[in-house]
DNA sequence: CAAACATTAAATGTAAGACATATGAAAATT
DNA sequence: AATTTTCATATGTCTTACATTTAATGTTTG
């Protein structure tokens, strides 16, 4: 069924491709249960720890579940967007950190994808996206807010407002996208000002959702990309000059 | 540095999500290598085994490489993005399958995201990205192509199209949303009509990217979204009556 | 007879020790 | 001085053993 050529090395990693093909193909179907470690050892001719060692990386994929006990085993995990979400974050985390992407590339990317939300998300908006969003709002004016959780809460907007778009694979794409800029965002300062005109613009973007109006929530994204594009340069600059 | 609290199970998941952490939280940076197995197990009093386990999920996700030999060891992997691309069209790929997305939501999602890149892509596309995608304009001409090569070649000629954005959070993100569709094209049967309009709309993209013309490929896209859901349409409901 | 309890078997989780193998660095040889 | 050999150290793998969880089975008891 799934077969191992006796190549060099690195016995796991082969034998996690081995199983991991087979989901992808479809020859192992969700839920289904792979034969037990010891005979797959059996099976591939190597011992258990192998296996074992094996298993553990289609684990770290969320690719199988496993149980113990009695009817356990190693079974195929039907891979949800939930479960998918904190990878996709992490992964694109450190890809902006490892990498040294620039503020200006992330919230390029970032405002862009979520451009191409705004006009599915002013047809479908549910009241909730639009409550999420104008609590968030509210939170974001509470006097002695620290900047951290008005980045979180800036996240979480705009998580709403991707949301909104009521498309599932658009919402699992842009959580790393919005996501990942936190610890960029993190390293700004906002001032009173610069808090009350984003708040301003969040709410023309609400607005603009709640009367269904496409070009409006469009051209108030553009805004704000640019704002907030020009308050990091700005950030940046003085940074530079103290230095 | 890292403690792992007595708590209930599953060792060798906690160990590689304290090792995890110091990742992300850039306690251990690039390059930087790990205590050897022995030495984790015993920090955190447990066996090479599960130390190993431990390892080998975080290599699954790219974090760690490791390396045999005297100066050999653990050591805290630049994640860059072309080795991210194939875990994130895996993922991408698994959740359309599992989830049962219909086409016109992925389609949606897809197209919504490319739409994203084309006025980028207007701007800042090079030569190179331009001929790649007459190339590929040129081989969905010859007769004789499969389905499949069909389908492979759109991948590419949209992928050069997301690239000429210059952005590399925008292609990492695009590379899931439009790889993922291919197992959902390959469903489709394009007759040679299909193929012709799909040909002109494709040459009449690349011609809006040279002329620098975001509009009008924003325009063409539209359009392009449009003619492939219905397309896929039309496939479904006659497949649906044969049954 | 039925419900509560104890037993058992099968599976994963963990441990310990051993050997194989790769690899760079130091030591020995030419 | 250059080359070869040796060696120490690390990961890769195997073997065996025991712990633990869990459901099914068997047993006892009201």
């Amino acid at each position: 069924m799934k077969i191992d050529p006796s190549s060099s090395a690195n016995l796991s990693a082969q034998i996690a491709k081995a199983i991991r093909d087979s989901i992808i193909s479809g020859a192992l179907i969700v839920d289904q249960r792979l034969p037990s470690e010891a005979e797959l050892a059996d099976q591939f001719e190597v011992s258990r720890p192998t296996v074992r060692e094996a298993l553990k990386r289609l684990a770290a994929q969320s690719l199988i579940r496993t149980q113990r006990g009695a009817t356990g085993g190693a079974f195929v995990n039907k891979l949800s967007f939930e479960e998918a979400y904190p990878q996709q974050i992490t992964t694109s985390t450190l890809l902006l950190s490892m990498n040294a992407v620039s503020f200006e590339t992330a919230c390029e990317a970032r405002y862009a994808l979520e451009r191409s939300c705004a006009p599915l998300s002013a047809q479908r908006r549910s009241a909730d996206h639009l409550a999420t969003m104008r609590a968030e709002i509210h939170r974001q004016g509470q006097p002695g807010l620290t900047d951290e959780a008005f980045c979180a809460s800036d996240v979480a907007f705009h998580r709403a407002l991707v949301d909104g778009a009521g498309n599932p694979v658009l919402s699992y794409q842009l959580a790393g996208a919005v996501e990942a800029m936190q610890p960029l965002m993190n390293m700004i300062t906002f001032s009173a000002r610069d808090r009350a005109r984003i708040i301003e613009l969040h709410t023309q973007l609400a607005d603009a959702l709640e009367a269904h109006d496409a070009s409006g929530a469009d051209t108030t994204l553009a805004e704000l990309e640019h704002y907030t594009t020009n308050l990091a340069r700005s950030v940046m600059e003085k940074r530079q000059k103290t230095t």
